[in-house]
DNA sequence: TCCCATTACGGGTCACGTAACAATC
DNA sequence: GATTGTTACGTGACCCGTAATGGGA
């Protein structure tokens, strides 16, 4: 039975190399530090410091370890914390996450017909705070264009989003009605900011592109009105009332245009998420909605 | 910065289901219990318990996950102090463990070469007490008849061990030379107690046979002495002076015949253990030493 | 002279135990 | 009446900050 304050005072003095400014970088009085680092080598029955000559301290090869290991130890602490407070949250809400944007628009679609009120973070996630964020019970479900398994964790395929062009009526490309990846080099596109692994594909699969990004939506519609340029939509991303500009939609059939989209959520709350999982498997659009 | 007591208080209530009792098991009293849950949940500013009509409280939910996380967190905390403590004394000694005795009885013919002092365990450890073992620091090494690869530890292969039988020689065993452990079918042996692995492997290689097991070498040898009852031994136990008595060597030649072992070390300490293990390979004995 | 670590000392906090109370079986 | 949980109250331990000491650059 440690006192977590003392670790604290370790792992400061690791990294700041004297009591005096693990003290002051800790809101205590070097005589409080002093203290506590004997009192902690006492506890632990062991020498953490050389105590060398008569005003100097540091770590010995004991002390770097504990230090280390004080560290994971604080940590562990603090997602104890953060764990529980989030699942007493999980109670009264709901909290849906994605690395991208086309499942969050899916859900928002249908979340009047759940029982259950959620809340979807449109902020979107990186890649690797995505098992984090649900471990922690932060989130109860993250939509991710990758697979996990875990011992905490599982991972459910609900769909796949496939990209489209909305063009100009009476541009080459709309009466080609259909193109691939590489016929699209050096063209210019409209494209929205924030769309996830859709920005690293569309970069890489197109050559010599001009993406004119835009931060919200309002200004995305506003600027296509006005422009021919033209615009991504998918499957999961078109206007629910169909717009009356001079716009018609173009297949793009490219093998890299897909993007397989999975829930992953924590076992433990496997049975309140199953309910949403399913209603989005039944109202998953089809590749092409026109 | 949670007061570990708090935590141990849930962990003993999660345990014995009511205030009271967690009190006499931690030796304190019940107001100092009712006090602690108050403080930890307006500590973590959630609700742990079902404070149900007036005198009965029961773990919600949220209370049964954070009991849960509490636990693992104080494991964590006795792990650290354990460490820290082994690796402090690992500064003066070194201590070796194994699954089997042959690398152990190779170890010790052999220690003297070293600069070091080491201590060889003679109590063997479970499959499942290895990585563990060598993780806390409270091994330095251990030899292991499985190959571990983890994040802290690594293996290494350093030789095998291959039985043969030490029988009468005017037995019908003495006169073949080689045998399979097929043809052992429904003989008695001697054998030693201890010896890990190779237990397993006898029993289910030979069909039928029966083992006179001794606890100790001293009474092992001394009944070899007056029985013609045929005994193992291997290129990792022989004697170091050759007995006098009517015995010969008899291979065993059996695939099944053969444990490899492997020496495994945290990754921060094989500087300390490379020694040895170099030691090791340079004497390890040929199959057959006769 | 400044900085650092350690020891001495006094005070305030806080957590404990005892005691008393309420409620349920 | 026995057990259980909670509140009230006084005391003592302990930990902190201030002050003082000693040794180095």
């Amino acid at each position: 039975m440690i006192d977590p304050r003392l670790l604290q005072e370790l792992v400061a003095f690791a990294k700041t190399g004297t009591l005096s400014q693990t003290a002051e970088e800790l809101h205590l009085t070097q005589p409080t530090v002093t203290r506590g680092m004997q009192k902690l080598e006492q506890e632990l029955g062991v020498a953490l410091f050389n105590r060398t000559g008569n005003n100097k301290i540091s770590l010995n090869t004991t002390g770097q370890l504990a230090a280390k290991e004080a560290s994971r130890l604080l940590d562990m602490e603090d997602e104890l914390t953060e764990k529980v407070r989030n699942f007493a949250e999980s109670q009264t809400r709901f909290l849906v996450g994605s690395d991208a944007p086309g499942p969050l628009l899916l859900s928002e679609r249908i979340e009047n017909k759940l029982p259950v009120k959620v809340k979807l973070d449109q902020n979107l996630l990186a890649e690797d705070e995505l098992l984090p964020a649900v471990e922690s019970y932060r989130y109860q479900l993250v939509f991710s264009s990758h697979e996990y398994q875990t011992d905490l964790c599982e991972s459910r395929y609900i769909g796949y989003e496939q990209l489209f062009l909305m063009c100009d009526k009476n541009s080459d490309l709309a009466k080609k009605g259909s193109v691939t990846f590489q016929e699209l080099a050096g063209v210019s596109f409209l494209v929205l900011q924030g769309i996830g692994p859709w920005k690293q594909i569309k970069e890489s699969a197109i050559p010599n592109a001009h993406f004119l990004y835009q931060d919200d939506l309002s200004s995305l519609t506003e600027l296509t009105k006005y422009s021919q340029l033209p615009v991504f939509r998918s499957n999961l991303s078109f206007p629910s009332h169909p717009e009356n500009d001079d716009r018609v939609p173009v297949r793009i059939d490219d093998p890299k245009n897909r993007l397989d989209f999975y829930a992953i959520y924590r076992k433990d709350q496997k049975k309140m998420v199953m309910p949403l999982l399913e209603l989005l498997s039944k109202n998953w659009p089809e590749d092409f909605p026109y």
